[in-house]
RNA sequence: GGGGGCGUAGUUCAGUUGGUUAGAACGCCGGCCUGUCACGCCGGAGGUCGCGGGUUCGAGUCCCGUCGCUCCCGCCA
């Protein structure tokens, strides 16, 4: 026997006159006391069954213990509705089942919440995750992203690029982010970590000539969440050996573009721009900046560097937003408010008002030339951070989005893609006292910097890239160190010891000086590109079991203390007791 | 580790200056209803106001603490 004949969201016109069987969840009853209607649902849309206790009494009397999300089976001849009856609302509106037999094939409890409820609260959703997912919204987000997924491994596949797994155990690395550790218990005290990313395997891989390769790979990183960031990511992972740059980049425009095409029926432009992160960061305060609107950001350093006003003299920076609207004081107090939230010890400001007025508390100690160097405009607000240089950008950034929300300068209906180019190949790490890498430490510089590096860390660049979205991170990537020489200057300018050298990486140094190709690669938030792709703001919406923000999973309780016969047989023993989460 | 917001019925929310028995909608239960599609109508049940303490004649409301969720900063090569 087989369950259905057609899916819900199917029946059309062509089918009247037909019998048929459908099978699907019982999404809303009408109960008219004779006439019964139940709209009936499953992943393809909805359709009315009918059941008239004239033509079937039997199906109209179970029709009556009919509720919510029951499973339902119902058999009969698919009608055509009257005019006056037709539901321009749905796909299948025009037609109905005139149900004979009806089958309570499952029932359900009373919902802890409504599927056409908005702003469930979402530890609740997470604890009944099967119900949150039948809701459209998800199960389109699921959808979109099992397809993405799909059209990637095929532009991969044509490409020439080789599927090849990674193992899941592994080896912590002390470089980057905390690592998720699972102990042995075949070699009790010792432990695996889960991979941040297939990085070195990666490299492995193309030094033993599997010139092309690509994985769908899941990665782990021990650190706080966010709405955009998880600790369990899933990540587009490719490499290529003799790599050609234009190559690379191309053909993950060209597999991008066919995943807008096919999702969303978009076409991008092509090729992508580019942008220097110098750029980016002076124009827009950002490693990743929303090229959708302008308010970027303007530099008064000079402007400024004689002025009376001892904090913007003194200062690395003094840069600003000019922004085409004049705020009232309680405004600025708030937009102040963010400011130091996001690290600013103020934030100056200078209004010219319809009138031509200069409102500002710092105008005083500015001279007219000064204040005629930063060409305030009538209706115009500048916004004055004046700090070392990154702050500056961290603060002024942050600003530019939000006033770029507020103010409506975005438009929504356009995907902005875009290359940032030409990193910084490290970055100074004040707490610890040591150059640090901003991408990782087998990112080679380019070739300009490739015997100053370690001369001059903080001018060199790195040969790497990241792709851009409207402000979103999709992913990057870079051309590796294969030469060992190289690779041991990098690691002993990022402070990492011969001895620490040689227990962490020392299979890479291996490798590297046994024919290694030149090679480089790229990575993509397979996550964040759905979120993207989907519209949401929260990653939590395009994973089918998503944590929470405190890392707990509320459906299954994880994570969740183990036994103490598990205990023993790995050579553990826990010194914190663990606080039932949800209590 | 730090900051902001939120926590009232199963769900989403309202709740005045601190004042009688804490409300609405949806859901749930019972009844009526043969063309509805957010069906309609009548009736009903359902609340430790997150938890603990304090102020007060009196606390959902004010104060202190605490827990949970969420957003942000740090952190995330």
């Amino acid at each position: 026997m087989s369950w259905r004949d057609l899916m819900c969201g199917e029946l059309r016109e062509e089918h009247v006159g037909t019998r048929t069987t459908l099978a699907g969840w019982a999404a809303r009853r009408r109960d008219h006391g004779g006439l019964v209607f139940v709209d009936l649902r499953d992943r393809t849309g909805i359709t009315q069954l009918v059941i008239n206790p004239e033509f079937a009494p039997a199906a109209a009397e179970l029709a009556k213990e009919v509720r919510n999300e029951f499973v339902l089976q119902a058999e009969g001849q698919v009608a055509a509705r009257a005019a006056d009856q037709v539901n321009p609302n749905l796909p299948t509106g025009g037609v109905e089942i005139q149900v004979e037999t009806l089958r309570i094939v499952s029932r359900s409890t009373s919902l802890p919440f409504q599927l056409d409820e908005e702003n469930v609260d979402e530890t609740l959703r997470l604890r009944y995750r099967w119900l949150d997912l039948r809701r459209d919204k998800l199960q389109r987000n699921i959808r979109l992203r099992a397809q993405m997924v799909g059209i990637i491994r095929r532009k991969m596949e044509e490409a020439g690029f080789l599927d090849i797994q990674t193992p899941i155990l592994y080896k912590s690395t002390p470089e980057g982010a905390r690592d998720f550790v699972v102990p042995s218990r075949l070699h009790k005290g010792s432990f695996f970590a889960l991979p941040q990313s297939p990085q070195l395997l990666k490299q492995l891989l193309m030094i033993a000539g599997f010139d092309r390769y690509y994985q769908i790979a899941i990665c782990f990183r021990d650190e706080d969440l966010r709405a955009d960031r998880v600790q369990e990511i899933t990540q587009l992972d490719v490499e290529m050996a003799f790599p050609d740059r234009d190559e690379l980049l191309s053909l993950m425009e060209e597999t991008f573009a066919a995943v807008w095409r096919e999702c969303l029926g978009i076409e991008i432009p092509r090729p992508f721009p580019t942008m220097a992160y110098a750029e980016a960061d002076r124009r827009f305060g950002s490693d990743k900046p929303d090229v959708r609107f302008g308010l970027e950001l303007e530099d008064a350093t000079d402007a400024t560097r004689g002025s009376e006003f001892g904090v913007f003299a003194g200062a690395e920076a003094v840069r600003f937003l000019r922004v085409p609207r004049v705020y009232s004081r309680s405004e600025v107090a708030t937009l102040e408010e963010r400011a130091k939230e996001l690290g600013a010890k103020g934030l100056a400001y200078m209004i010219r008002d319809e009138a031509g007025e200069i409102r500002s508390p710092i105008a005083k100690f500015l001279s007219e030339q000064e204040i005629e160097a930063l060409a305030p405009a009538s209706g115009e607000t500048l916004l004055f951070a004046a700090d070392a240089w990154p702050m500056t950008s961290r603060v002024l950034g942050a600003l530019r989005l939000d006033l770029g929300r507020e103010l409506e300068l975005i438009d929504e209906s356009v995907f902005n893609f875009l290359w940032v180019t030409d990193f910084p190949m490290f970055e100074w790490h004040e707490d610890e006292g040591r150059w640090g890498a901003v991408h990782h430490p087998f990112t080679r510089p380019t070739a300009e910097f490739e015997d100053t590096f370690d001369a001059n860390p903080r001018e060199a660049l790195a040969y790497a890239y990241d792709l851009i979205v409207n402000g979103n991170e999709l992913g990057g990537g870079s051309f590796r160190i294969h030469e060992p020489g190289l690779q041991e200057r990098v690691f002993a300018l990022l402070a990492i010891s011969p001895e620490e050298q040689r227990s962490q990486f020392g299979f890479l140094l291996d490798a590297l000086a046994m024919g290694a190709p030149p090679h480089g690669g790229i990575a993509f938030g397979i996550d964040r590109t759905t979120m993207v792709l989907a519209g949401e703001s929260n990653l939590r919406d395009v994973i089918a079991f998503p944590k929470n923000q405190a890392g707990l999973d509320p459906m299954s309780g994880a994570p969740s203390a183990i036994t103490e016969v598990q205990l023993a047989e790995l050579g553990l023993r826990v010194v914190e007791p663990p606080k039932v989460p949800g209590t």
